[in-house]
DNA sequence: ATAGCCTTGACC
DNA sequence: GGTCAAGGCTAT
């Protein structure tokens, strides 16, 4: 199996596809798109789309249209806020620990690749399964066609990141929401992104002089040191391999989430503002408290998003033989009431036919977890079973997290077009 | 205006 | 003292 191909695409600049000079303004980019989003942000510079704002933006064509270009940067993550307003140069910024974060996490993935990809050259997968044979070595290791597994040995281009994580497939979660909350056309996006969570380091015509808070912020983010402890020759079982490669580009979904916070807060700020005017203090006081709840959703929206998206490209749910139109129900069960006690007997009814499949599935991500954590840390051999007795724990805290969702969901403080509430309802339902 | 290269300086 | 992500300089 190729691995290059995914190992390089990380060194590709997320706007334009030109080769990464290191992070710049929040994530690994381009010489020239670090130039042009410092030059644009500095110079406060307002540009026009002469077509109809969706231009196509690589290497070549970069120069044709800025107003496209600056959407893009700021669409794929770059920071507004990572542009010093005092123009001082050198030192470090709030982000060091972030941009540390994220490279121990990509050296991370690809030592794990690495060490895989020269180990299953050189010996075929120990696993072994029962009959039928669904087991994912198998499934790895003869050659797939690519319409019937898409993700094995490929990836998604960072230019196509916004239009892949939500988009619709086959087997997709097809529900109406957009990649990401829509820029203004016209630059007022300056004041809105620059009210992110992140204290801005331009804080003049772009911010506004509060503070605020966020999950995202890179000080929030715990230490976190990262060691190679890859033994060399270690064997990554290749389903512990497919999962690592499945997994998304961290700070893609960190940016994603701010953006999306950010437009939230102004907005509610605005609310809560408006409430202050009119001397309601109750009213503002409520505003603040569901302002609070509402991002925490939000983020809690987002992050089940980024984990659908992970399991709608990891090859066991791609096995899965689930219709479709059963794997959209559940999202809609507040609209289509009606006919939902019909699709979940359907759904019931489909998984009891899967549950061969799923259940070899469950042995096969147990045998590689043991697998691994044998070869990994053979100085705690009783590694798995201290992970699985985190299991109960985690169950638990899901439990609660639920009953709290559900128990503000009753009492009308959670927002509308809410995901969790939608899965929970399934879940609720289907059981 | 762009983009490649240079200088700077906080942090390790 | 090295690193590397800021800002600066300048040929195109």
């Amino acid at each position: 199996m190729d691995y290059s191909y995914d190992t390089d695409l990380e060194e590709l600049c997320p706007v334009c596809g030109d080769k990464v000079s290191g992070y710049h303004y929040g994530l690994l980019t381009c010489e020239s798109c670090k130039g042009f989003f410092k030059r644009t942000v500095q110079n406060n510079k307002r540009y026009t789309c002469a077509e109809s704002q969706d231009c196509n933006i690589d290497k070549t064509q970069r120069k044709r249209c800025p107003f496209c270009r600056f959407q893009k940067c700021l669409n794929v993550g770059m920071r507004l806020e990572a542009v010093r307003a005092d123009r001082m140069r050198g030192g470090r910024n709030k982000f060091g620990p972030m941009y540390k974060r994220d490279r121990a996490l990509k050296q991370q993935k690809k030592a794990l690749i690495r060490a895989s990809g020269l180990k299953m050259e050189a010996t075929p997968p120990l696993m072994s399964s029962p009959q039928p044979d669904y087991s994912f070595s198998t499934a790895l290791s003869t050659p797939a066609p690519k319409n019937t597994h898409p993700n094995i040995g490929t990836s998604v281009a960072p230019t196509d990141y916004e239009r892949n994580l939500y988009a619709s497939s086959s087997l997709s979660l097809s529900i109406p929401i957009p990649a990401h909350t829509p820029l203004p056309a016209q630059y007022p996006a300056y004041p809105t992104l620059a009210s992110h969570a992140i204290k801005s380091e331009y804080p003049d015509h772009y911010t506004s002089s509060e503070h605020y808070t966020c999950a995202s912020s890179p000080e929030s983010v715990p230490g976190y040191t990262y060691v190679d402890q890859t033994p060399p020759g270690l064997t990554v079982p290749p389903l512990v391999l497919e999962f690592v490669r499945c997994e998304q580009d961290e700070l893609q979904v960190q940016s994603k989430i701010s953006a999306h916070l950010a437009h939230l807060q102004q907005e509610q700020n605005s609310r809560s503002a408006a409430a202050n005017q009119e001397q309601d203090t109750r009213l503002a006081a409520k505003q603040e408290r569901l302002s609070t709840f509402g991002l925490m959703c939000h983020i809690a929206d987002q992050t089940l998003f980024s984990i659908v998206e992970w399991a709608r490209s990891c090859i066991f749910f791609k096995e899965l033989k689930i219709d479709p139109i059963l794997v959209r129900a559940p999202f809609f069960l507040s609209f289509r009431r009606k006919c939902s006690f019909i699709v979940r007997v359907r759904l019931n009814v489909k998984l009891l036919e899967n549950q061969p499949y799923v259940e070899s599935m469950y042995e096969q991500v147990n045998a590689a977890l043991l697998e691994y954590t044998l070869c990994a840390y053979p100085q705690f051999p009783d590694r798995f079973s201290q992970i699985l007795l985190r299991f109960p724990e985690l169950r638990a805290l899901s439990t609660q997290a639920e009953d709290y969702l559900c128990y503000k969901h009753l009492s009308g403080e959670v927002p509308c077009n809410n995901l969790l509430i939608e899965m929970l309802h399934a879940k609720r339902t289907c059981i």
